[in-house]
DNA sequence: CGGCAAACCGTAACCGGTTACATGACGCCT
DNA sequence: AGGCGTCATGTAACCGGTTACGGTTTGCCG
């Protein structure tokens, strides 16, 4: 029935339990022919060490907890890829939650964690500050991946939404656009939040005199492709669309194309984020290596877990202008 | 530092460990004023049961593994989410690891998990049967998807693929299509064998005397680009290209557009998962209900904890034709 | 050959919960 | 009043590991 024991493997092996824990974790003091007699005898048996005891006695369960937002797409996969690479790299497992746009599923995640884990990493761009203090557990290490700007003891890492979408409108400037519109995320999300505000800011300084457009979206295609369908109805004159995300941007493409409007003759598209499918389609965007800032994150977790010390960083992670057909001058 | 534990709330309320646990979890044999008391302690410290040291006495750790291998995009998060909510909904955690196609890789992943999980849910489109026998823990109740056919005392999931092929098929015969190339998954890759061998059997059928056409593929969209670039340069003739998954078919319709080839007016072009840009972009494919299929797994090996005795039923999930524009007669 | 240090190994305590069993208090019946 | 059952509560064993501590063996030296 149950798989074996430690006490299994002593019994057949003749010593103790101590010795077996020795033996198999390579502590020195042991006889190399009891320690031969040992693995052996846990080979025989298909020992595996019962983790859930070892990491109470040893108070470290080598789990990291990763409560994600309700993400859709290669955004997800490519961040969780990143993530496990790390983790697994390191030797530890990963638990993983994904919470809903609820902050009480959020507590709850994070509740369900504690004497599982050793450390944290929790997407939130859609939480307060004082949410996130009440949720998080004091005694473990924890990390925030863009979450709010107001966070100073915690680790952290952020987008630079506001240098990335900077470079976008220059950009787009630079190839000759001069009536731009931006399709943003949805209200309350951090990032979108940022990215709508840099926005402005860039029109302002790149095209003094001009009243930026703003447009509402929602992280999926159909946002932008509501957006296409304004500007193939003519409801507004543009010659550029950056949209907040590369969903959106993909959207806004196919339905400018599917109207007859010529992308990138008369109408530019930008999105932000640099999915596969963007790289694949040609699309300009803004790549963020979201693989990579999933390895980081836990990474520095388990950086504070062997004995950094604690890490307060607020790390601004750059995402890199990628210019494509979308764009072409 | 660490967080309170059933002995500090035992203290805090004047009564012993056994009555805080009691309290706690609702055992009925507990005065009401005590229960109170301890709750009234255990809310004051903000105490949370530590999860590890609760599994190691009750011999549930309320979490499930799950073993993926390296998907990429849609499917990927499709099915987590599915899995996390089933999970959720029943107050289990999910212990996420991907495994690249090493199978050496599959029973590091899985060992890991002894002593941490319940139970397991191991995606393996490309282990053998020897491999995963080997490497499953018995103790553990497991269920694997898209595993190897042969398998026969196990519970499994696995995709209709012969009947989902000769849908599809069907469907391009039935609209006038004669001459249909298929694009085949990677070698070795189950779901992208059977899909292979029923579209030479569903040619077979629809079309006697045809001589079915199967190029390589690797599930990746440059792979469908390849296809419509041969197509494009006349290397055969073709009015129908059905490919074994979606980014396939996705790569190839751009290709086809791409050279000035007319989609579906001279070529039709045909996927299969439905993930959600084949929808976005009218691509007829075989949906498959990811998130469902995640839901479906999970809460059957929580059946089986819960009491529902051993499972080693063989699911076959059916797809579903969903006509689109790209095959539009 | 006696003595001592070093190497090896076993016993038992501990991690933080759950729970069988023992204990004690109380009420009720005869 | 004594005996008994019931209920609340505490004590201690247990889950499966790790490890401090102490005992035994071994080897080496004078």
């Amino acid at each position: 029935m149950g798989e074996a024991t430690i006490r299994d493997v002593a019994r057949h092996a003749q010593v103790s339990i101590a010795s077996v824990s020795r033996a198999l974790n390579g502590l020195g003091n042991v006889r190399a022919e009891t320690r031969e007699r040992v693995i052996a005898a846990a080979a025989e048996l298909g020992y595996v060490p019962h983790a859930g005891a070892r990491s109470l006695s040893l108070a470290r369960a080598h789990a990291i907890g990763v409560v994600l937002p309700d993400l859709h797409g290669e955004f997800f996969s490519e961040f969780v890829r990143g993530m496990d690479r790390e983790a697994s790299r390191r030797g530890y497992v990963m638990l993983l939650s994904v919470m809903h746009d609820d902050s009480e599923q959020a507590a709850v995640a994070l509740r369900a964690m504690r004497g599982r884990v050793d450390g944290l990493v929790v997407m939130a761009p859609h939480l307060s500050e004082g949410m996130l203090r009440r949720a998080l557990p004091t005694a473990l290490p924890a990390l925030i991946i863009n979450g709010p700007r107001s966070i100073a003891d915690i680790a952290t890492v952020r987008l630079d939404n506001a240098t990335a979408t900077e470079a976008m409108v220059a950009h787009l400037v630079a190839t000759g656009r001069r009536r731009i519109v931006h399709i943003a995320g949805p209200d309350g999300n951090i990032d979108a939040d940022e990215r709508a505000t840099a926005f402005r800011a860039s029109i302002a300084r790149h095209l003094p005199g001009t009243e930026p457009i703003v447009l509402p979206g929602d992280f999926a295609e159909e946002g932008g492709e509501a957006v296409a369908r304004a500007v193939a109805a003519g409801e507004f004159a543009c010659d550029a669309v950056f949209a907040a995300n590369d969903m959106m941007a993909l959207g806004c493409l196919q339905g400018l194309r599917a109207a007859g409007i010529d992308v990138p003759g008369q109408v530019a598209v930008a999105g932000f984020d640099d999915i596969p499918l963007a790289r694949y389609l040609g699309v300009t965007t803004m790549r963020v290596r979201i693989a990579e800032l999933g390895e980081e994150a836990i990474g520095r977790v388990i950086n504070v877990l062997e004995g950094e010390g604690a890490d307060t960083r607020a790390e601004l992670h750059q995402a890199e202008l990628v210019a494509r057909t979308t764009s072409a001058g």
